[in-house]
RNA sequence: GGGCGAUUAGCUCAGGGGUAGAGCGCCUCCCUUACAAGGAGGAGGUCGCUGGUUCGAACCCAGCAUCGCCCACCA
């Protein structure tokens, strides 16, 4: 029968196929059960930008492993798929391609049409994004799949906005915010990447001009150092230290700020750090956040002199038009030539960047909608301290406490159009209120659009159909999991803990995984622009599915790593490995009359228990790499490569039982991990009905089997120490040998290809540690030729080792201090090393 | 400027108070009827540096160095 089984495993001829099975036959599908535990992780939801990365095929594997696994065991299991607008992301990739296809920005093709473009795209983005993640095996329930722009989300986004209005938790204000030109929006601190960039700054002169004589130093007029000449055109006063010596004479003095011809004062703000510069601040509240402050605390104006798209405003008197990079040195060049300018010296400094389009963010005076984040905080806090949420690795949990024990107001308004429009109305008598539909005849809603991160704070509990208070929501919330990157635990799981505590009185989830970011295989991160990315499709072409599921969880871990192809080389190894057992294990004869367990089959059964104990918690625990390593480590290097030679070379009747036994159960513990390989290798079996429905391997403590795993031991530990003397003396054919106590003697003879004897008399022979044993082989005479190089090697080890023993134990501290349990330990190494070395120096007087 | 994490075999990475682990790569032998994407046997690390705690440190603590990430309003 195993002839007709191919000899490789051909993950293309068979994984679509065991999707589509599974569709049909409503495996993924999950649904209020009173009778069964529910158990829910609600997917992160992909952007609709673009094909999915890396990232994604991590998470979806670390999801799809715990979903499939709580399935097994019995769970109402449902992993909810969902797909995000992805508002700002999306509408910058439309408008780039707009503007390299018709060389248009979103101005010119207008609002309306524009956002029928971004619905386009997304559409398009959404069934690439669904099949691949069939491709990856997901065991979503598609019934579910949720959209943050669906009507029925959107009406959950518009509730929970106008819930917090109405509560005063969300205000409108005059604010300087992050300005992104290019967006022509507002962007909150998250969305803010600071670069050190090279650049400049300048001596900026203020002539006096009270006619009070000269100022500081003799000079007429005031020097400031600034980065961005250009904000002096908003200038509405200089200051200095109260308690700055050097400028007791200037505060109250009137200064010039040319260009625009406004005379400002110079006033006194602990802010200013006297040792920056010349200890002269200038002070712009349109444009910087500092200054902000500061003309508050002053009742200075402010004088916003950028227009939305960077460009000076009317404010800049001669400047306006102008772009700010081109008003920059514009400034600096006028100022030159009117003999105001001073030194200009090289400056690295943080500037930011758009974290969506790159452009340099402006702070820009503007009015906002902000949401209060203080109190909605406070109840995030107390669950994550007292562990109502259980975080993997627990520092993100400290992490999150810190973040949210500094958190600021959020500014939860764009000016953009892709998006859910923000639903405040304007009435016609100045009225001001929230609603979600229009309040009627003569009212406007507000233009602004909601943050992204707005509409995916509610997501856990969106999706399962909030507003209205249904059965799901009630069964599956709160959610068991939630698996994300650690780049998004503010932006988007923090407000997720607010959220669903604000509108649910309850965590929206248990647990929270936070897994590694896949950096490129130079450790960089990956980029489209480097072009370092890897298309995870490109692998499971290449590998199988299972093999890159296996290899990333297998990296997966609390730190980032390079992704590493091997790591797929070892899933396919390790899927062509398990392939060819499943052709042994089917090829093998039942047995005519079944009978009891070996001890080889007890101790196989009392590992493999074992395992299951050890691989099930590793997953509870989201340690996948380590339950990778146990459940490869047992199925390749104890059942593949002892029991199932043991299997061949000395069977006993319940072998056949225990075999099946075994390797079914190693398919059902890496079915989470690889769905379609143990599918197809379950199918194979005969096994009945799906794989995926069947019951996850339960560990049960009456198998453990002490007896059975020392002998097996002992005994493999013998085999392997003949292979080595075979290796080394390169000795073949049957040997002759006096078996040592306590080791399954036909396994050994068997394996070790040793036949017993009874004590030979007078005979040359090797004697082979192996532990604490000593295996005795006879030698014949063109054998004995290196065994005295051999033994000097070992009664050299053997030495090294007593002489280890000897001076801890002669150590008195050690012997009084350390556990019982490690001195008596030491103690029994040292008996039996001692005693190997007296039997191989014997051994060596035999020789010499 | 703060905070967090990393530094272990040639490479990619696990582990973690009691004589160092995996995969790949390397060396020797083997196409033996589950499997050469394989089998058997090997070689290869003073676990970044300096101190401290301890009977015992790669592991805990402190400092340092290098790298990475996060946070922060210094012109």
């Amino acid at each position: 029968m195993s002839q007709q089984i191919p000899k490789n495993y051909d993950h293309a001829a068979v994984e679509d196929r065991w999707y589509a099975e599974w569709e049909r036959a409503g495996v993924f599908e999950a649904d209020p059960d009173p009778d069964k535990e529910p158990y829910c992780i609600v997917m992160p939801p992909p952007n609709v930008t673009g094909a999915l990365h890396m990232g994604h095929a991590l998470n979806g594997s670390i999801q799809d492993a715990l979903t499939r696994r709580a399935r097994m065991k019995g769970y109402e299991a449902l992993w909810l798929p969902g797909l995000d607008h992805a508002s700002i992301a999306l509408q910058n990739v439309v408008e780039r391609n707009l503007m390299r296809d018709e060389g248009k920005s979103r101005f010119d093709v207008g609002r309306e049409d524009f956002v029928e473009r971004c619905r386009d795209f997304a559409d398009e983005s959404r069934s690439q994004i669904l099949g691949q993640l069939k491709r990856l095996g997901a065991s979503v329930d598609w019934r579910r799949l949720r959209y943050t722009m669906d009507e029925r989300y959107v009406d959950a986004v518009l509730t929970a906005f106008v819930d917090l209005f109405n509560e005063g938790l969300i205000y409108r204000e005059n604010r300087i915010t992050n300005w992104c030109p290019h967006d022509r929006s507002a962007i909150s601190d998250l969305e803010v990447n600071y670069e050190d960039v090279d650049g400049k700054l300048y001596a900026l002169r203020y002539p006096l001009v009270d006619g009070l004589g000269p100022g500081p130093d003799g000079k007429d007029y005031a020097q400031v150092f600034s980065t961005r000449p250009e904000t002096m055109l908003g200038d509405t006063a200089l200051v200095v230290n109260p308690h700055d010596g050097r400028y007791t004479d200037l505060v109250g003095r009137r200064v010039l700020v040319p260009f625009v011809d406004r005379e400002i004062e110079v006033l006194a703000d602990d802010y200013v750090d006297p040792s920056f510069g010349t200890g002269v601040l200038k002070v712009t509240p349109a444009h910087d956040p500092n200054d902000f402050e500061i003309g508050q605390r002053l009742g200075l104006a402010s004088v916003n002199v950028l227009n939305p798209d960077g460009t000076v405003s009317e404010n800049g008197g001669p400047f306006a038009g102008l772009d700010r990079v081109e008003a920059r040195s514009a400034v600096a060049a006028r100022l030159d030539d009117d003999g105001l300018l001073g030194e200009v010296r090289d400056y690295r400094h943080r500037v930011g960047h758009c974290d969506r389009c790159g452009a340099v963010i402006e702070p820009w005076l503007s009015e906002q909608w902000w949401c209060s984040m203080r109190e909605l905080a406070e109840p995030a806090i107390k669950a994550l301290e007292n562990g109502e949420i259980t975080v993997y690795p627990d520092s993100w949990r400290r992490e999150t406490i810190r973040w949210l024990e500094n958190i600021h107001d959020w500014n939860v308004s764009r000016q953009l159009w892709w998006g859910h429009r923000i639903p405040v109305w304007y009435g016609p008598d100045g009225e001001v209120i929230a609603s979600k539909e229009s309040p009627g005849e003569g009212w406007e809603q507000d233009a602004d659009i909601l943050d992204t991160w707005f509409s995916s704070g509610l997501w856990p509990f969106a999706t399962l159909g909030w507003p209205e208070e249904g059965e799901d929501l009630v069964y599956f919330y709160p959610t068991t999991l939630l698996s994300t990157a650690r780049e998004i635990m503010y932006l988007w799981v923090a407000r997720m803990i607010m959220m669903g505590l604000r509108f649910r009185e309850g965590v929206p989830f248990g647990k929270v995984n936070v897994h590694s970011i896949v950096l490129a295989e130079d450790g960089t991160k990956m980029s489209k622009s480097k072009g370092n990315t890897i298309n995870p499709l490109d692998l499971f072409d290449q590998y199988g599915t299972d093999a890159v599921r296996f290899g990333l969880l297998y990296q997966s871990s609390t730190q980032d790593f390079a992704y590493s192809y091997e790591r797929a080389e070892m899933g396919r190894a390790f899927v062509t490995k398990l392939w060819n057992a499943t052709r042994f294990v089917l090829s093998y004869p039942e047995a005519e009359e079944p009978g009891d367990p070996s001890p080889a089959d007890r101790w196989i059964l009392s590992e493999f228990n074992r395992t299951v104990r050890d691989y099930d918690a590793f997953l509870e625990e989201c340690e996948f790499s380590e339950a990778m390593r146990r459940i490869y480590s047992f199925a390749w290097n104890q059942f593949a490569d002892w029991y199932i030679e043991i299997a061949k070379a000395t069977p006993s009747t319940a072998t056949p039982r225990v075999l099946r036994e075994v390797f079914s159960g190693i398919l059902r513990l890496l079915h989470p991990v690889m769905p379609f390989a143990t599918e197809e290798m379950a199918s194979i079996m005969g096994e009945e009905g799906l794989l995926a429905t069947q019951r996850f391997p339960e560990y049960d403590p009456a198998l453990e089997d002490e007896d059975a795993d020392g002998l097996l031991d002992r005994t493999k530990r013998a085999v392997s120490a003949v292979r080595s003397f075979r290796a080394e003396s390169k000795v073949e054919g049957g040997l002759e040998g006096v078996l040592p106590d306590g080791i399954d003697e036909g396994v050994f003879a068997a394996l070790a290809g040793v036949k017993p004897v009874e004590t030979p008399d007078g005979a040359s022979r090797a004697s082979l540690p192996a532990g604490d044993l000593v295996v005795e082989i006879l030698l014949s005479e063109e054998m004995r030729r290196g065994e005295i190089e051999r033994l000097r090697r070992e009664i050299s080890h053997a030495e090294k080792e007593v002489k280890r023993s000897e001076g801890k134990l002669a150590n008195e501290k050690f012997v009084q201090n350390a556990p019982e349990k490690v001195v008596a330990g030491e103690r029994e190494k040292l008996d039996v090393n001692a005693g190997m070395l007296e039997t191989l120096r014997r051994r060596l007087d035999e020789y010499l």
